[in-house]
DNA sequence: TTAAATTAAGACAAAAGAGTCTTAATACTT
DNA sequence: AAGTATTAAGACTCTTTTGTCTTAATTTAA
């Protein structure tokens, strides 16, 4: 598995907030039945990523989550790297502390070449960038 | 991570194996020592090959495993199958289950294609291929 | 035939990942 | 001011991963 399960749902939940960037405050509740996520699971990570001013939250009745600008421009490399960390972009396939081109595994080019591949993937994009506009409704959901 | 330790350890195992095809049967005791990989568990890893006849193995004084015929020439896709088994391969990097060229998320057709990249790698790559042949001196240990 | 060396098998333990539950803090509404 | 809805925080549990340890089975060699 690539990402973890938290981070998916990281990105699913960032993925929902950014296509409702225009809607003002969204409480947990309603992502996490959208969503089909924990609940109580899905804020603990959203506190992670406020934490990290990915979003603002605010409490009480017509409370919720919401994106912050810089939310919404952040890479999904970075959002990656706030759940999960980001070694699985520069580490050895193997595992291999010293694995590198001059003492290289069996895989390393190999792996190296579509590692940088999917790091530059992540890079490239932003929430804003994928979220859906008008014509476009990509699945984020599970049924 | 794309593999979990116990599939880098197998396929370090099943390579240093590969690299010693002409050296017999070779100990666990051996193999873990080298690769600096727990003895009890490297064994519990390699009697999982065993099952699926990629090394044979032998008890007592001189015993040891080595890789068979099947093993020298099995595609690491199906090491890593035997070992974590493949859904990275095959499933969503949001975890969504239909997802698809017909309800893609926000990321699908860009993880497909560097996904099936990473599986023709995996399919594309034998022990035999990828062993050590004289001037090539492949890095498998950790220090 | 006995001792030693090795793999096989399974019970056990520690750590991390994933998720649940309870209580506190805060903000809105009446 | 009181009640209610919401996020915040932290303790707790369950499962999976990652090992460890003990015992059994097998094979070789003295």
């Amino acid at each position: 598995m690539l990402l973890s399960n938290k981070c998916q749902y990281a990105l699913r939940a960032a993925l929902y907030l950014a296509n409702h960037q225009h809607d003002g405050l969204i409480s947990i509740k309603d992502i996490s039945e959208k969503l089909d996520i924990s609940f109580h699971f899905l804020t603990k990570i959203l506190q992670q990523l406020s934490n990290e001013h990915i979003i603002e939250s605010q409490k009480g009745p017509k409370g919720g989550v919401k994106l912050t600008t810089k939310g919404l421009n952040i890479r999904l490399y970075d959002l990656v790297d706030i759940i999960d960390g980001v070694d699985t972009f520069h580490e050895c396939v193997l595992g291999l502390p010293g694995c590198g081109h001059l003492q290289p595994c069996a895989l390393h080019e190999e792996w190296a070449l579509r590692r940088e591949n999917l790091k530059a993937m992540l890079q490239s994009m932003t929430l804003e960038k994928i979220s859906d506009n008008g014509s476009i409704m990509h699945r984020l959901t599970t049924e």
